[in-house]
Order: C-alpha cells, then structure tokens, then sequence
DNA sequence: TGGATTATTGACTGGCCGGTCAGCATGGCG
DNA sequence: CGCCATGCTGACCGGCCAGTCAATAATCCA
C-alpha cells in the first residue's frame, strides 16, 4: 500500500449529490456539479458509484429506509401498544410528531422525492413506499378500531387512502416550510379533525348512520364497509403539493 | 398556393405527443418517437411546435385549463349556489363527481402531472394548479361553514389543505385504477367521513369542544381556530401516490 | 532519497438527441 | 405538360454529458 483513500470521499459525494439532485432533479444533475461541489474529481464519483443513477437510488434508498423505522418503529409506539383512550391518542399523536421531525430534518430531500424525483423512472421508488405508509396507516386503524379509539363499520381501505393522503399533504406543506411549523399543535389539530369530522349544525346526523358494515376487513381491494353517498363539500387536485 | 397542409397534422401530434409524454415523462421523450407515432416528420413537428418543451406546455395548460373550468364551473355549483341543508351536499357531491369524471378521461396524463410531470422543471405549473384548487377549496368551506354545513371555529386554511390532500390522494388513486371505480359511491363515502370524522366511542367528545376559535379567517399563514393536540391515530407519507 | 504502489485526476471519447434546412413531393394553373 | 408555390422530409450538425483510462500525485518503505 502506499497511498491511502480519503475516508470522507463517498460522504462528501452524497451529501453534495443530494444538494445537486435536490436542486437540479435527476436528469438534470451533471456529475461534474457534484464532484465540484464534493472537491472531488469525476474519476473519484465512478470510484464509489456505478453511474449517476446509482448515487441517487443510494440516497433515497438510505433516506427512505430510515423513514421507514420511524415510521414502524419508535418508541411512541411502544407506548400506544399499551395506553388506552385519550392516552393512546396522546401517544399516536407523539409518534405522528417523531415522523415529522424526521421529514423537517430531511425536508430538501423529502420535497424532491414528492415532486417524482426529478425523473419519470423512479417513481416506483416512491411509489412503494407510499403504499407501504398506507399499509401502516391501514393497521393502525384496524387496531384502533378494535379499540373503540374509531367507529366500527369504516371502510377500512378506503380511510386509510384518504387519511395517508391528508397526511401526505401536510408533510408536503410542512416540507416546503420557511420555517418550521409548530409540528404538535398542526398533527393534532389534523388528528382531531379526523376524529370529529367538520360537520356543522346543519348536518347533525342528518345522514342515515352507517348502514350495513360488510366487514371492515383489511383486505384491500374490494371496499369493505358501505355507508351510503351523501356528506360534504369539496373540490379537488389531481397534481402534486 | 400549391399544396394543402394537412389541417390534422397539429392534432395527430399533440395525441402522439401525449402518449410519449406519459409513457417516458418529458425528459426521455424523444421528438423522434412522436413524429414516428403521428406518421409525421421531425420537421413537421417543429412547423407546430417552438421545441419538445413546448408541446409539453400546450398539452398541460390546455389539460389543466379545462380542468380549471370543470372545478369553478359547471352545472352543478349553480345548484349548489341555492340549495340548502342536504340537498346542498348532494349537489356538492354532484360537483365532486364532475370534476374526477373529467380525471378519469384525462386520467394518462394526469397520472404523469401527479408524477412532477416527468422533468424537474414544469412542476411550478402543477403547483400553481395545486394552490388553486386549495383556494377553492377554501371559499367552498367558508362558505359552507356560513350555512351551517361545516361547523364554525375551523381553522379554514388547515382544514383546506386537509381536504384538497385527501382528495389529491382519491385521484391518485382513481387515475390509476385498472377499472372505472363508482366515483359517486366512492366520492361520497369521503364527504361521510369528513362530515362526521372517524372518531369511535372511545374519543366520544372526550376532546373539549373547540376552544377559542379565534377568527377562522381565510387569511392564511396564521392558523385560525385553535383546539389542542390530541385526537387520532395515523401514520403518515411523504411522498406520492 | 528512490522506487514501488495505490489513489486521484481531468482530458477525451462516444453516443444520443434536439433542432435545422437543402432538397424533394405535391398539386394548382396556364 | 411544364412550371411554380408551398409543405414536408429526414439526413445531418453540433452541443452536451456520462463514463473511461493513461498520466500524475501522494504515500509508504527500505
């Protein structure tokens, strides 16, 4: 041996990667922008990765994976195994706020992954990881639900796609942020929302309660409970943040 | 004058273009590849269009132009306009059908838009889009909460983002359907849910009722209506779809 | 210090593709 | 039929940039 390699070498690639990716998108980023930024060489980027296209599958694969535990992990959750009612919120609420932490300290990457990670390829990167936080977000209400925490009959499929995406457009908010939002007092806010609806005076129960209740299994794809149509106003957005 | 032009080439174009679009995103669209589709030239490509990103802007403005027309228009608002009670929900509903109706046509490059329109760039078009319709929204709740549709002491400006967030993740989803969901059922269920929340006999009321509700103005930024945290279960995500 | 060994560099290559334009095709007209 | 105006074509040009590798620098050891 005789010359020994820089150590910090793959770390000053990946964070300069990141910045570049974050600010350029992928197929937009040159690598000579992250080598210069990095104080680095191109010869030294394909030293430690296979293309461009690798760097960046290695970024948002570490980013989301990490995610990932906070997400299922925590100990939050350890708390809301064993709390009961008002505390078990409590605690759901702690590990929604863990989560969002963690999206406030990554939010450049985090913002660039909700806008399709600069390339059409890769979406499913992003895609699958939804999926999975709806999975996530699916077991927990079954699991409150057997716990009275929410109404037995839901359509447990269908709550869970609309609360991840609730969820989903607060994090994006939350993400773009000048500075950061009171993330407690937004989570609950949200969290109670859900749990008491909006519903005003003039649509006291207006509605016929819920009114089969087929199975709320979690089998997603076919929609388990059936209430009927009827209940509130809104609009809609088809794009992004 | 010597030879006609063929008066279809522009459309036969834009279509061929489209499909491109939406199979390889923007950037990995080739020129090449839509001319061959439209059974046109590379040069009769640019006879039409300035460049690549051209066309890409005619075809998402027109899209989302009309789009535009199908939320603020529309028959259905005129009748929301009078209607009271549960028939102004219905009607609302009726709006809501309308509007993912027109998704569900356009459902190919909606799917590419929600995906950051497949460039880096152009995403400040879907962010525009994505701002306005949470300002309608927004009008469409404070204007429900004066009929007593919504309960007063909302914070406006969250409780849009909440419902335009839910309803982005209702499209995703409808734009990606293998089948036609029943979008009135569907619709509905998530008008329910929003009306009269999730909560179960466990959080029966257990939250105290809004507290101050300081101006549930539309102003947003500052956040109106404050209860305190607590309140739901949920996971949470970052990214699309 | 000199030479061996390994790390690092950055000029260069090759392929790709957006955009151009000289020339050909088409069809009207005298 | 020959001529012209106009539209359409697709081979070509040039820029760009990912990825390579021969040359060079750094370090170790004797």
């Amino acid at each position: 041996m005789a010359r020994t390699s820089d150590p910090n070498a793959k770390v000053d690639l990946l964070r300069a990667a990141e910045a570049v990716f974050v600010e350029r998108g992928l197929d937009h980023a040159k690598v000579e922008e992250i080598t210069a930024r990095a104080g680095k060489s191109k010869g030294a980027f394909y030293l430690h990765f296979e293309s461009k296209e690798d760097a960046f599958r290695q970024i948002v694969e570490t980013t989301l994976a990490r995610l990932a535990a906070c997400l299922d992990g925590g100990e939050a959750m350890q708390v809301a195994a064993v709390a009961e009612g008002p505390a078990l919120l409590e605690a759901l609420l702690d590990h929604d706020v863990e989560v969002f932490e963690f999206l406030w300290q990554n939010r450049a990457l985090i913002r660039l992954l909700g806008g399709g990670g600069g390339s059409a390829s890769f979406s499913y990167l992003v895609e699958e990881f939804a999926e999975r936080c709806r999975g996530a977000v699916r077991r927990t209400i079954a699991w409150s639900a057997e716990r009275g925490i929410v109404r037995p009959g839901l359509d447990v499929d269908l709550v869970s796609r609309i609360l991840s995406g609730a969820y989903d457009q607060v994090a994006r908010h939350v993400v773009r942020a000048q500075r950061k939002p009171d993330l407690r007092r937004l989570l609950g806010e949200v969290q109670h929302l859900f749990m008491h609806g909006i519903g005003g005076p003039a649509v006291r129960e207006s509605d016929r309660p819920v009114r089969n209740a087929s199975k709320t299994v979690v089998g997603r794809g076919r929609g388990g409970a059936r209430t009927e149509r009827r209940a509130r106003p809104r609009k809609k957005e088809p794009a992004r943040s």
